[in-house]
DNA sequence: AAAATGATGTCATAAAATATAACATTTGGG
DNA sequence: CCCAAATGTTATATTTTATGACATCATTTT
């Protein structure tokens, strides 16, 4: 569903708006900008518009906050957010899946002492290829 | 998913806003609710504020326009689909659903004169009935 | 403890957006 | 040609937002 992630990211909403659906005051919202952690497009007008993403964004703010967190935290949050998502997109464009990626990172641990892949209680939750121990 | 819906029908949007997704005038979008084709709530300082449906209402309107119909066969449809709306309202509060409403109106036509359902070319597109006669 | 810093509040001023109402223009049908 | 529907335009008042400065309060740092 392409459409929806076009329209979670149009900026459509004014700041009164945004203070109403975050619970945030005008001088959080502009702060936050100003620290980098949302930067909302201009108008014509020069006033701030706002997206669904970027409200998203206000409100894992207010909870990193309340989680007593710092802006510097939360900033460094994002920049490690950015960074997985920058190898994703390599790797994606390399023609690989995160499941590739993790057979990948399995093969890697094999060679490492001529062992068996670990196989994780996640990736294998029964355990079947015990049965061919 | 009830909470999309609940998002579409929020009013979050400033008619600045609605100008720009519908490519209508204020002029415009203020008429067609002077005609009683939307209805958008005012915020604390009166201003109107849209919602996502309002949009879609409003982009239908423009359409109805272009083919021709004017504002009151507009007020018309959305009459009539009005009227719809409470009909399967109705009938889903005595638990019924269109199908079954569709086999109560074929029944009525039997008892008319004792005869068999018409079903219709739409229900049985190959006349099939006909086999039996 | 004093000073510094981070996060937010408050206030003043200017500009932009909107509401309302009145009057003007356009356009299609009778 | 005239009328009415739909829309444009303009003026005025109010609301909303932007910006920047200064204030406050809590937490760290020194």
């Amino acid at each position: 569903m392409r459409e929806k992630e076009l329209r979670r990211s149009m900026s459509v909403l004014p700041i009164g708006t945004v203070m109403k659906l975050t619970d945030l005051t005008a001088r959080q919202i502009r702060y936050y900008e100003q620290q980098d952690l949302i930067k909302p497009v201009r108008n014509e007008g020069n006033r701030r518009m706002y997206s669904l993403n970027d409200v998203d964004r206000l409100l894992e703010i207010k909870d990193y906050l309340d989680d007593g967190l710092n802006i510097s935290g939360i900033k460094e949050v994002y920049k490690k957010q950015e960074q997985l998502e920058d190898e994703r997109k390599k790797n994606l464009q390399k023609g690989l899946t995160d499941s590739d990626v993790r057979k990948i990172l399995q093969d890697e641990f094999m060679n490492i002492g001529g062992l068996k892949p670990p196989s994780s209680t996640f990736d294998n939750p029964n355990n079947f290829h015990k049965f061919n121990e």
